[in-house]
DNA sequence: GCAAGAATGTTATCTTATATCAAACTATAC
DNA sequence: GTATAGTTTGATATAAGATAACATTCTTGC
């Protein structure tokens, strides 16, 4: 694999989505299972409206679609299957814009880049191995110990520089 | 200059702050001044709340430290300050905090990387080319078009990784 | 001084997220 | 199979973060 890969993300005209939605869950219950946890109807249905698309999604619009096939969900409802998917590394929250979005690799321990298009809010997650060594020799050489990584890069992907 | 240095933070024990804020308030006049933007006493008190330590600020602590000095401020004149301080960029918003703090070096047109102490809440603010130009070249590998970057590494200083 | 624009004040509201306690469900031990 | 401990979800309330909209005051250039 090279160091530096789009995992995910701007490439919507060409790829089906319902493969790659139904990998993701597959994925994802692997995931529940060797970890010990439970992917229960609740959290697989927030995973799969995170999946709707490769943009970021708010909570509260996550609780407005769970609204339509659940009575009258509340906040905690959808905080709480957000804070297990996260947990799981089954999805990452986008600091910049206060959303989330499921990640595309989910089965190895990493933070991953984002690209986030500010005209068509499509994100591509990266996963550079250099980048992230990078920022580990800076911390390195000023003594920090490195958490936690919160990249997130926003810009106009390909398709909306075109005149 | 080398291509990696600390710009700020993590020397609180070493460097005498008062100095560190005159100089931040001398550098964030002249700004404001080649900008043609007014350096309100409204302004300069956010700025110097905020310069207060090397610890990232909530808008809403600002809001209780001017109560102190000002009649019932409200949340827009906290916000309104923040606004035109990071349009000036003397300020930077910590986007995993919800926190802003001054910036180590306003004149020159940048975004930083910045190392959160989770411990302390000391921030250091980093500015490394080679980060900053990896980002590019992966950008455009996949025609992206970079606008801003929010770069924020948490973790534990030196200080806090004492036994 | 006066008009135009900038900055601040004021009120209300919106968005994002969590605390707390109760009820329902699940797995295991007996 | 049922008691029980632990986990998950439901429900209510509220905290925390941010902005909209309009009024007033302050600055600046004429």
């Amino acid at each position: 694999m090279p160091d530096n890969m789009v995992i995910q993300g701007f490439e919507s005209a060409e790829h089906d989505h319902g493969d790659c939605v139904a990998d993701a869950l597959r994925e994802a219950e692997r995931v529940c299972t060797e970890r010990g946890e439970r992917f229960t109807p609740l959290r697989r249905t927030v995973f799969e409206l995170l999946w709707s698309s490769h943009k970021p999604v708010k909570a509260y619009d996550l609780l407005a679609q769970l609204a339509l096939t659940h009575d009258r969900p509340a906040p905690p409802t959808v905080y709480r299957a957000l804070d297990f998917l996260q947990e799981a590394g089954l999805v990452h929250k986008l600091e910049s814009l206060n959303a989330y979005i499921g990640c595309g690799e989910p089965g190895r321990r990493h933070q991953g880049q984002f690209m986030i298009c500010e005209e068509c809010g499509v994100v591509a997650e990266l996963d550079d191995e250099t980048l992230t060594s990078r920022i580990d020799t800076n911390a390195r050489k000023i003594g920090f110990k490195v958490n936690d990584e919160t990249i997130e890069i926003s810009g106009l992907c390909r398709q909306c520089q075109q005149p």
